[in-house]
DNA sequence: CGATCCTTTGAGCGAACTCAACTCGGGTGG
DNA sequence: CCACCCGAGTTGAGTTCGCTCAAAGGATCG
C-alpha cells in the first residue's frame, strides 16, 4: 500500500489513543486499494447512491453537500488529505448527501468488503475508525452551532480556523500559511450566507488584519486573534496533543 | 434487564438490518444497568467532563447543547425514548457538548467498561451501535442544512416533522398526535432563531392549518402538507421500512 | 392564589439578502 | 500571440427577514 498514505492513515488513527500494534498496521497495509485521480468539481458519490467502497483523500480538497429543492447547495463539511469522508457508507447503505471534489484530487478507494473483514478481525481498528466517524459528528455539531449562533464575520473566521488546524495536523501548513483553494461561493454555501455577504465579511476580516487570503493561499498573521474573532475552541476536533498552538 | 427497555433497544438495533442472534440478545440483556429518574432541566453530562457511562433514554425528552461565550445556547439535537445520546463518549473521552433533560426523565446508565467488553465480544452489536452514531451524524448534517438554508417557517416545520417521525418509530404517537413538550424558547435555541420570531412563525404554521400545538400536545392534520412545508425527506433518518407513511 | 415561566403582541432596527453591474486574471482557441 | 471568454471577486443600492426591547396576557404549580 502506497507508503505516504499508509503512514498518514496510521498517524491519524493513533491520535489521542494508543499506538497500533504491528499486526494492526500490517492488516491496514494489506488492504487492497485503488488509486485514482479525479478532476475538480466532480462527484465522488451522490445522494441516493449505494456505494460499495470508501474513499480516502490523498491530495486535494473535497466537500460534502446536499442540494435543496430550490437549487440551493448546503455544504456540510470540507475534507482534506487523510480524511475518509464517506466512511459512514459502510453501515448506512444509502447516501443521504453527496461528496464532491473542490480541487483536482488524488484519492484511494477501499472496497467495503475487505474493510468489513478487517474490522471484524481487528476490533482495535474498528474502534479507531468508529472514533473517526464520531469526530466527524462532533464537527457537524460545531457547524450547527456555527450557522445557528454566530454572525457572518465570526462564522467565516471559525471555518478558517478549523481548516487551518486540520491542515496543520496533516502537515499541510507552512507556519501559518496554507493552501486554501475554496471559492467565496463555496464558503457561502458552507456558512449559509450569500456570496455577496461573504465577500464583504472577508474584506472586513482582512481589513482587521486577521487574514491575508489571495489566490488560494491564506496566511494568518495572528492565530490567537483569529481564533478569538471566530470563537474557535479546537477541543471539538478531538486532536488532543496534536492541535496547533 | 428492564424488559420494555430491552425490547425497545433490540427493535432499534434491528432497524434496516438483520435481526440480532439469540446470543446477541442475551449479551445485551445481561448488561448491568442503573435506572435513575432525573428531573426536568438537569444536565446528564456537561461539556468538558469525561463520563464513564452512557445513557439510554427510557422516558422523557433530552437535548444536546452547547453554551456560547455570549450566553447563547445552541441545541444540536433532541432525544426521545430509545435514544443513546452520549454513546460517542465511549470513544471520545471528553464531552464537547452537554446533554440535559427537557422534561422529567427516566434513564438507564450503562457503564463504559461492560459496554466495551460487549462490543469486543459481539462485533455485530458493535456495528449496530456504530450505525446508531452514524445516524446521529446524519441528523446533524440535516440540521446544518436546516439552520443554514431554510427560512424560519420551513425550519420549524422541518423539526416538527422529524420529531413526529422519530416518535412514531418508537410508538409514541397516536395517529398524528403526540406529546411535544418543547418550549418555544428551546425550539428557538434549536433553530437558531429568536423566541419572538419562533412564536410568530408557529402562529403562521398554525394559521395555515399545518399543526395544532397546545400545552405540549401536537397534532398534524395533514402530514404530507407539513412535510412539504418543511422540505422534509425522511431518508436521512435511515429508518427504511420503519418510517411513518 | 401568588409566583413564575411560557406565550403573545407592538414597534423600531439592523444584519444579511437580492439584483445588477463592473473588474480582474487566467485559460483557450483562432 | 492576442482577443475573447468565463469564472471569481468586488461594489452599489434598495429590500426584507429576523432581531431587540418592552410589556402584557395565560398557564401551571407549589
Amino acid at each position: 500500500m502506497y507508503d505516504a498514505l499508509l503512514n498518514r492513515l496510521i498517524r491519524r488513527l493513533e491520535v489521542d489513543t494508543a499506538p497500533l500494534s504491528e499486526q494492526e498496521r500490517d492488516a491496514i497495509a494489506s488492504l487492497p486499494l485503488t488509486i485514482r485521480d479525479v478532476a475538480a468539481d466532480q462527484d465522488i458519490v451522490r445522494e441516493g447512491e449505494r456505494p460499495s467502497q470508501c474513499c480516502v483523500v490523498i491530495e486535494g480538497f473535497q466537500c460534502r453537500y446536499k442540494m435543496l429543492r430550490d437549487g440551493e447547495r448546503q455544504i456540510m463539511s470540507f475534507h482534506v488529505p487523510g480524511d475518509i469522508p464517506d466512511l459512514q457508507s459502510l453501515f448506512l447503505s444509502t447516501m443521504d448527501h453527496s461528496l464532491g471534489t473542490i480541487t483536482p484530487n488524488r484519492v484511494a478507494f477501499i472496497a467495503h468488503e475487505p474493510l468489513r473483514k478487517l474490522i471484524r478481525q481487528q476490533p482495535g481498528i474498528a474502534e479507531r475508525l468508529w472514533r473517526e466517524t464520531l469526530i466527524d459528528a462532533s464537527v457537524f455539531r460545531e457547524w450547527i452551532t456555527n450557522v445557528g449562533s454566530r454572525d457572518a464575520y465570526t462564522r467565516i473566521a471559525h471555518v478558517i480556523c478549523e481548516m487551518y488546524v486540520r491542515l496543520h495536523a496533516v502537515g499541510l501548513t507552512n507556519g501559518t500559511t496554507f493552501q486554501f483553494p475554496i471559492t467565496q461561493t463555496e464558503l457561502a454555501d458552507a456558512t449559509g450566507l450569500s456570496t455577496v455577504h461573504v465577500n464583504r465579511s472577508i474584506q472586513q476580516i482582512r481589513a482587521d488584519g486577521l487574514i491575508v487570503w489571495e489566490r488560494g493561499v491564506c496566511t494568518i498573521p495572528d492565530l490567537k486573534a483569529l481564533q478569538d474573532a471566530g470563537m474557535f475552541e479546537p477541543s471539538y476536533l478531538h486532536m488532543r496533543g496534536n492541535v496547533a498552538a
